[in-house]
RNA sequence: GGGCGCGUAGCUCAGUUGGUUAGAGCGCCUGCUUCACACGCAGGAGGUCACAGGUUCGAGUCCUGUCGCGCCCACCA
């Protein structure tokens, strides 16, 4: 069998993603499902956009961990896959892709325009689809859904009616972000606050009929050509004899009404405002409750319209340059001050947003969010970890309708029909040939399309058939699990409770696991723009998927952002290195083992052998097995990997595969051996699976198909049972504590050869007085070779106190041979190491005497603790003692 | 302004009902090419757990405050 020294990767993982789909293998078979037994999740879709980022892999391994653990639970495991069509983001690059041609969408026309996305989506969808199974996401690729087929415009069709037909939408004229980049409204999600060094520009309102005049505050100059009123504060007695009066507008010289309303803060500023009603939110609201004009000053392009008069056709940021000048030329500038600004940008394209009333399509939130909150308080959602909830109630509780409509090309048109005759509009499933109000046949579709997040709301279910009822959206709806990055709480995790509830009446999942970013090693976010993108293929390529799987496991500790750094790939590449070359061990000798017949157990983590380090390893696999169980019962994903890491490492290979070495080198009666090594080890393998999924199924390709006779072995490690602990294999026997003794001899023995620097490769002779237990033959043998020592055991205390010493409770070792290279310098350092140890020994002394000697503690603590620290004051006793003889020794 | 979180070894971080010399990976030092692995093995150095109080027999862990940092939400012109 070819077995290379280094594992590498590349040699098998592309063959076994592309088997793993050749076969099949995780296409669900729907009518096979067994309810009770069923789990399912969806994929949240990645953006056609562009390729995926390591965020996506982070996203997508945690999936897959939780996917392959059900599977290998026996349960009916769906991963359903899919991307979403991300309108604003994908109409976005085809049009640079166009502009590089030297043409514009409008050119091209909106027919050819979505022709020519959809070819973009060809490409770049079958991109995502290889690194989705370079990632080694175990996806069920016939179920694979887009946000546009066919199926699922029609349950974005369908819930608009409904909503619609509810009053839960409306269409009208209303305040909405304008982004001037993409010329189209976005929602109140999709921009971002962020505070930029300005100014606050104190300026004189002139009353009329009078040389008094009031100052206003503002940071938009600009907007004051569109101001249509003065606003102080009702109670505000400073200007009471001044409500109902008017003033004079600068500059455009329009004379504009003092009123009152209750928003205005006194204490800001001057406590009088300058309302804006087309070009402020809070105006808007000020205008409508005042019926006041709204003059729409700045257009959907950012320059000033007509209404604007000597600035009209000027850019806003122009135009506020050019105003705050005229202003303080005609010394109706009173003041200027610097002033942190909160200015909203566009998420997508940050241009500052400009805020426009516009006639748009809204979602009211309220009554949906009542019922989303009331599934996450009652229970049928839980978070996990739950310290995201108060995020999602705060939100939740002052949520804001949702504009829906956008002035785009590419995404899922609105169906609404405006009659050109009577007026009227029309909202329908399927296109109306005629208006139903008065027949007319002069019917046009509304323009727009909707937010990209509306179809991604309905993924739960419209992926699985909904609004029909198919068997699959039967059997694997609700959905088990949602995973996803906490950044898109928002945009997608509620919308989708709120629009599951409404749809299906049922919540869409009934557990959430939101995990942190992927930051690059400076802790950075990572971003195009700064260049700091780590491409997951190219770490797959250079690392292995396995490797860079375990990297981001072990390093996804909930709630915390990763810093990915690639030693960290390094040392899981060494982890699979290592898992590679334990198995080169047991498979090279394998065929010296004649062993037949050999079969895994599938079932309980036992073993017939009752070799010392058999009975060990069994033990230490099961506390594993239950300590994995558990973490991924509670998403701590991390917690499962690290487990994983540290029994393969430390107890498998550092112990287990070291003395079981030595029996295979003694080469008789080794059969019971063999198959508790195998045992032991195709059930480590079935536990490392949901993370390492290529590396298992390899060698376990080789270890159960490769020579034996194994037909009714499951096809693939991913339908082998995943190992369960029992509850009597997790306690602590006579033959385990045999086992920890072994070790504590050898590291004893370690430690005095590495302390007096003796010959590393001499053996030394030595004799170990065992205090209580005492060690078979083939133990002791064990204990000699890997300390490279020829050991007398002896029971009872030590006689003579010579030679190198190391003692604990248990036993005491003495090396017989005197020091070799022991020199004045080494004795030193040994002496100033022995001092050290002494202090530390006496203030642990000290310390436990202070507990033990206090009768509260004695009372109070429980009795495990207390028994702890006797036995652990005992140890330092002793190690003190024996460190002081040392001592003298050196003396 | 509101909410959430963080501050533990040189670096990146674990540490889930409070329990007794505080852990990992990387880096560093010493030794070892031992017939699975130098992507390795053995040994080691390195921490007043941000600071100050409090609760407790006992605090990295719970409470209060201070300082520093981050994120999210928010219509204060």
């Amino acid at each position: 069998m070819n077995f290379e020294k280094v594992y590498e990767p590349q040699r098998f993982e592309p063959h076994w993603a592309q088997w793993w789909i050749d076969s099949r293998l995780y296409q669900v078979d729907v009518a096979k499902a067994v309810p009770g037994h069923i789990f399912s999740l969806v994929i949240p879709p990645p953006n056609v956009t562009g390729s995926l980022h390591i965020g996506h892999m982070l996203d997508h391994t945690v999936m897959d961990v939780a996917v392959r653990w059900h599977r290998m639970l026996g349960e009916t495991t769906l991963w359903l896959p899919g991307m979403d069509h991300a309108g604003i983001a994908t109409q976005m690059v085809v049009e640079r892709e166009l502009a590089k041609e030297g043409i514009t969408r409008r050119q091209l026309g909106r027919e050819e325009f979505e022709r020519r996305v959809w070819q973009w989506k060809e490409e770049y969808g079958g991109r995502i689809q290889t690194q989705i199974r370079r990632e080694g996401a175990s996806v069920d690729w016939s179920r694979e859904r887009f946000t546009m087929d066919h199926g699922l415009s029609r349950a974005v069709r369908e819930t608009f009616v409904r909503l619609w037909e509810k009053g839960l939408i409306y269409r009208g004229e209303y305040m909405v972000n304008w982004c001037p980049r993409c010329q189209t409204a976005i929602s109140d999600v999709e921009t971002a606050h962020e505070a930029v060094e300005g100014f606050l520009w104190h300026i004189r309102y002139p009353l009329t009929g009078s040389h008094d005049a009031l100052t206003v505050a503002t940071t938009r100059p600009e907007t004051m050509l569109g101001d249509t009123a003065l606003a102080v504060h009702p109670e505000d007695e400073r200007y009471r004899h001044l409500v109902g009066k008017t003033a004079t507008l600068p500059i455009l010289h329009r004379e504009i009404p003092i009123i009152t309303d209750p928003i205005v803060d006194p204490k800001f500023g001057t406590g009088v405002v300058k309302v804006t009603p087309a070009h402020d939110p809070n105006d808007f609201e000020i205008g409508k409750r005042h019926s006041l004009p709204f003059i729409k000053i700045i257009g959907e392009d950012a320059r000033m319209t007509a209404a604007a008069g000597p600035y009209a056709g000027l850019d806003r940021f122009e135009a506020r340059k050019r105003i705050v000048a005229a202003l303080e030329q005609s010394g109706e500038l009173i003041k200027t001050e610097p002033y942190t600004v909160n200015v909203s940008k566009c998420d997508r394209c940050k241009t500052v947003v400009e805020p426009l009333v516009s006639t748009q399509w809204f979602v009211r939130m309220k009554p949906l969010a009542e019922r989303a909150m009331e599934a996450v308080r009652s229970g049928q959602i839980r978070f996990v970890p739950d310290d995201r909830e108060p995020v999602f109630f705060q939100w939740m509780e002052n949520i804001r309708d949702w504009c829906i409509s956008r002035q785009l090309w590419w995404g899922h048109r609105i169906p609404a029909w405006h009659c050109a005759s009577c007026r009227k509009i029309t909202v329908a499933r399927e296109t109306p040939a005629t208006c139903p109000h008065c027949h007319s046949t002069e019917l046009q579709q509304d323009p727009d399309v909707l937010d990209t997040w509306f179809s991604s709301g309905l993924w739960p279910f419209s992926t699985l058939g909904w609004p029909d009822k198919t068997p699959d959206f039967e059997t694997f709806y609700p959905t088990s699990l949602l995973i996803t990055g906490f950044d898109i709480l928002f945009f997608w995790v509620s919308r989708m409770i709120m629009l599951g509830l409404e749809c299906t009446g049922c919540v869409p999942f009934r557990q959430v696991h939101m995990h942190g970013l992927v930051r690059d090693a400076e802790r950075q976010k990572m971003s195009k723009t700064k260049g700091n993108v780590v491409d997951p293929l190219e770490l797959i390529d250079r690392f292995g998927t396995d490797a860079c799987r375990v990297a981001l496991l072990v390093s996804a500790s909930p709630g915390t952002d990763i810093a990915l750094k690639e030693d960290r790939i390094e040392a899981s590449r060494g982890f699979t290195n290592k898992l590679w070359n334990a198995s080169r061990l047991l498979f090279l000798n394998l065929g010296r083992s004649g062993i037949r017949n050999w079969a895994p157990s599938g079932g309980a983590l036992t073993t017939d052998s009752r070799a010392t380090e058999d009975v060990w390893i069994f033990q230490r696999l099961n506390v594993a097995a239950d300590t994995v169980n558990h973490a991924l019962e509670r998403h701590r994903y991390h917690e499962a990997a690290q487990t994983l890491w540290d029994f393969v490492w430390h107890e498998f290979c550092d112990w287990y595969l070291e003395v079981k070495k030595l029996r295979f080198r003694e080469g008789s009666g080794l059969d019971p051996h063999w198959r508790a090594a195998l045992t032991a080890y195709e059930a480590t393998l079935r536990l490392l699976h949901p993370f390492m999924p290529f590396i298992t199924e390899e060698l376990w390709q080789r270890l159960i198909h490769g020579n034996a006779t194994n037909e009714q072995q499951p096809r693939s490690i991913s339908f082998a049972r995943y190992p369960a602990a029992s509850a009597t294999a997790l306690k602590t026997t006579h033959e385990i504590q045999i086992f920890e003794l072994m070790k504590e001899v050898v590291e004893a023995a370690r430690k005095l050869r590495a302390d007096h620097k003796l010959d590393p490769k001499a053996t030394l002779a030595a004799t170990l007085y065992l205090h209580s237990a005492t060690f078979a033959p083939e133990d002791l043998a064990a204990v000699a070779a890997l300390s490279k020592l020829t050991v007398e055991q002896r029971s009872g205390a030590m006689g003579e106190q010579s030679g190198l010493l190391r003692s604990t409770p248990e036993f005491d070792l003495q090396i017989h041979a005197a020091a070799s290279a022991q020199n004045g310098a080494v004795t030193g350092e040994a002496r100033a190491r022995i001092l050290k140890e002494i202090a530390n020994l006496e203030r642990a002394i000290e310390n436990s005497d202070r507990q033990l000697s206090d009768p509260v503690f004695l009372s109070r603590a429980p009795e495990k603790v207390v028994a702890n620290l006797r036995a652990k004051r005992e140890e330092y006793r002793i190690q003190l003692d024996k460190n002081r003889k040392l001592l003298e020794g050196l003396e």
